[in-house]
DNA sequence: CGACTTTGACCAGCGC
DNA sequence: GCGCTGGTCAAAGTCG
């Protein structure tokens, strides 16, 4: 899942205009100005990227929380997706997020019912060859490496590991695009968790459920109201100092 | 017997 | 250059 940074809803003009030249301002001070410009600009940058990182983080935790919710307890398991970006574990989010882009690289986690069971199997409509299985340094559990069996032209792997923070959850990462039809019409790990309700109703709940949640945890979240004055204020003054 | 898994060896990239 | 690490290869083993 990723969180499309909309600055004009922020009430950021990227598209600063330059300062006037006027006829008895010496180049270089527009220069200078320009390059204070350039810094403050590139604060702001960072400060929106942390906060997009700290946002998907909490929208990740949410459907976390959700999914064990609404789901059978019998058949407890959940599925979250997210496009191009890693997260849940504890590397830096915003380094992480410099690292971009990871076009055409899903992550999905699996929650799985036996903690026990070490076949690591995924089962997406999809048929997979093994290929290799490693223990990285970062995680005792071993990961291991599938390939696309259905047609020897298709690019798409896929890496299953087990999550260091819960055993019962499996990550598995998606490289690339299949070139084919999907084999199994197996219940299919869906792009969204959205996907996974049957009836519109359902998704117009899980929307509401979700807003709810997001907009719940932002108030209660002392740091959010205070980084959110802070950046108004400091919008408010940017905007003067433009005029 | 073919498809699939296992597992040690090999290779490439990276940091020191 | 060396060592470490992640990713891949390929021979041997397993299973239906």
């Amino acid at each position: 899942m990723v969180l499309e940074l909309d600055t004009s809803s922020l009430g950021i003009d990227l598209n600063v205009t330059p300062f006037h030249k006027t006829n008895d301002t010496p180049v270089n001070d527009d220069l200078n100005q320009m390059r204070l410009e350039n810094n403050k600009l590139r604060e702001m940058l960072t400060i929106v990227w942390d906060k997009n990182n700290t946002l998907q983080n909490q929208v990740n935790k949410l459907m976390q929380d959700h999914d064990l919710l609404v789901s059978d307890p019998n058949k407890r398991k959940f599925v979250e997706c997210e496009e191009g970006n890693a997260s849940g574990s504890t590397e830096n989010l915003h380094q992480r997020s410099l690292k971009r882009p990871n076009e055409g690289v899903t992550r999905v986690y699996r929650r799985i019912d036996d903690p026990s069971d070490k076949s690591m199997v995924v089962k997406d409509g999809y048929q997979w060859r093994k290929y290799g299985q490693k223990v990285t340094k970062d995680n005792p559990s071993p990961r291991a490496y599938y390939k696309c069996s259905f047609s020897p032209s298709c690019p798409v792997k896929k890496k299953v590991q087990r999550s260091v923070d819960d055993a019962q959850l499996l990550v598995v990462i998606y490289e690339g695009e299949h070139n084919h039809e999907r084999v199994e019409k197996e219940p299919e790990i869906e792009s969204s968790c959205r996907s996974r309700l049957n009836s519109p109703m359902e998704v117009v709940k899980f929307d509401e459920v979700l807003v709810k949640q997001m907009a719940d945890s932002l108030r209660r979240n002392p740091d959010f109201i205070e980084d959110l004055a802070d950046a108004i204020s400091a919008n408010i003054l940017e905007c003067d100092l433009f005029k």
